[in-house]
DNA sequence: ATGATAATGGAAACCATTTTCAATAACAAG
DNA sequence: CTTGTTATTGAAAATGGTTTCCATTATCAT
């Protein structure tokens, strides 16, 4: 019967295991807050959700956990210019693959999920070619358009 | 003769005047720096440069001009993860479009400029499809990959 | 159960960026 | 060219997200 002496490791916990890495109730916290969250969540966002269940749980443990995920290509790290870093899940139930459009004027964010088959073909044979020429492991990209949303377009 | 009584507003004044801004010594010092520098400097970078030749222009003018040329879409703004931002020129006379790999573990920046071709295929039909579901008007892009550097890859 | 050691939390430090505000400079108008 | 309006500037102080420190605690291989 899994599950009986505490938390039994879930999915992502192989991988954390394979790194070295120890399985513990903040990450544990704070992996099932991404996982079940809406998307581009901030340290803070992310630190007051887990708060409401594991009070005990530190500012400073979600910042060192997400460096972690982040590190490990779990997690990608978002800077949409409003100071403080966003962040998501690379694969979860709750994620469709998506990007962001910017305004550069009130910095709002607009998500788009469109073209993602396009992309994907492009995506799949740069890729491959960054990867053999550069011997770089790509796990995770983002892309991100900046311009004028139609509010801003007008006032400018 | 052109440039008589000081410096006359380079070909980005029409632009700058358009929206209602002053031409001023330390924005054309820092727009000089900018055009002929390599790429993805940190404000304190260009703040040193521009000290060199004006050295009375403070590192706020240098944030406040950024943000400026970054609203107007002339300057693109990168985060890297090292806790400081970088600027581009858009376009510039040492400008090659091109795009970061980041290493998630030791912070490695690697350009690249390959693939730009069938990048634009994908971009020209995805720009004009979000610009006009949006209604957003788009300026730039960024695209990055994450993932692991030949070194970091191994020891991982 | 136990020991080696990775992980934690709270406070303090850090440091890039922003804000404040009085002084200055740009430029349209005369 | 002079002048008035007002955007811009620089220096210092404030801000605030993120990191560092370090003594304490928890994980997990044995």
């Amino acid at each position: 019967m899994p599950g009986r002496r505490g938390m039994m490791a879930p999915g992502w916990g192989k991988r954390f295991r394979g790194c070295g890495y120890r399985i513990t109730v903040p990450r544990q916290a704070i992996m099932d807050v991404l996982s079940k969250t809406s998307k581009h969540l901030s340290a803070e966002d992310i630190y007051m959700k887990v708060h409401k269940i594991h009070p005990n749980v530190g500012l400073t443990t979600v910042y060192r956990t997400l460096e972690l995920l982040s590190q490990m290509g779990m997690v990608v790290k978002f800077d949409f210019g409003d100071g403080r870093a966003r962040y998501e899940l690379t694969e979860g139930p709750e994620s469709e693959h998506h990007h962001h459009l910017i305004c550069t004027s009130c910095k709002r964010i607009i998500e788009y999920t469109e073209f993602i088959d396009e992309e994907m073909e492009f995506l799949k044979r740069a890729e491959k070619g960054l990867s053999k020429k550069y011997n770089f492991d790509i796990k995770n990209h983002i892309i991100q358009f900046y311009g004028l949303c139609d509010k801003c377009k007008g006032r400018q």
